[in-house]
DNA sequence: CGCCAGGGCCATA
DNA sequence: TATGGCCATGGC
């Protein structure tokens, strides 16, 4: 069976540098991980255009929320989502929009702190703390459960568990948790947004073959 | 037409 | 702690 470390060089192999996230600041990387819960990225596009130059903190926190939610309806859950980016945002004003003071913070407290934000739960922290922050939490989604469960690992249920698991067999580091999760996410693109998609996809929902081509190829 | 996407909250037991 | 219902649009 693929080691944690073989399982990223295969991915790395194939699909080379990602350059994650796709965001032109911390702020709106923020956004883009609260808009991309259970929602395809090519929503959130959508939503992030209708924004424009609106995509701001100050703009956002206080936005009527019928106005935002009409602009986050491509992104759906638009009434959930426009309540979570007026939070996420008037916690931002907070540090006075200072992403190096919020990077100076210690990690598992910075963890800590995102967590108890609501809208934010475990993988959207950690998409935050890697991609926005440069704090090495390794980021468990549905693809890493699925292409993990197929390549043969027992999978704990508990994302705590499966997260300490994988960090286990990596050293901490911010760069490569950041490329790891954009390589399973670039996988999963290249398996699942084209029709048909083939045969023992790793990362499609219902398939229960593990022939793995891309992996073992 | 049905399925599901880079989840998370809340009520219930 | 652990299920189940709910949120919602858009592409395939």
């Amino acid at each position: 069976m693929l080691s944690v470390p073989e399982i990223y060089q295969r991915l790395f192999e194939r699909y080379g540098q990602q350059h994650w996230w796709p965001a032109e600041s911390a702020y709106e990387m923020l956004v883009g991980a609260v808009l991309t819960q259970n929602t395809h990225w090519r929503n959130v596009e959508k939503a992030l255009g209708n924004l424009g130059n609106q995509l701001k903190p100050q703009v956002i926190s206080a936005m009527p929320h019928d106005q935002l939610a009409n602009l986050l309806r491509p992104s759906g859950y638009y009434n959930q989502k426009a309540e979570r980016l007026r939070l996420l945002s008037q916690w931002f004003i907070r540090y006075d929009c200072d992403v190096n003071a919020i990077r100076r913070i210690d990690g598992a407290l910075l963890r800590h702190n995102l967590l108890s934000l609501k809208g934010v739960g475990r993988e959207t922290a950690d998409c935050m703390l890697v991609y926005a922050f440069d704090k090495p939490f390794f980021i468990i989604d549905t693809y890493t459960r699925r292409l993990f469960s197929r390549i043969g690992y027992d999978v704990p249920e508990s994302y705590e568990h499966f997260r300490l698991l994988i960090e286990q067999q990596l050293p901490p580091s911010v760069e490569l948790y950041n490329e790891y999760h954009a390589l399973i996410v670039a996988l999963g693109k290249e398996h699942c947004a084209a029709k048909p998609c083939c045969g023992g996809c790793p990362l499609e929902r219902d398939c229960h073959k593990t022939h793995l081509n891309t992996l073992n190829g």
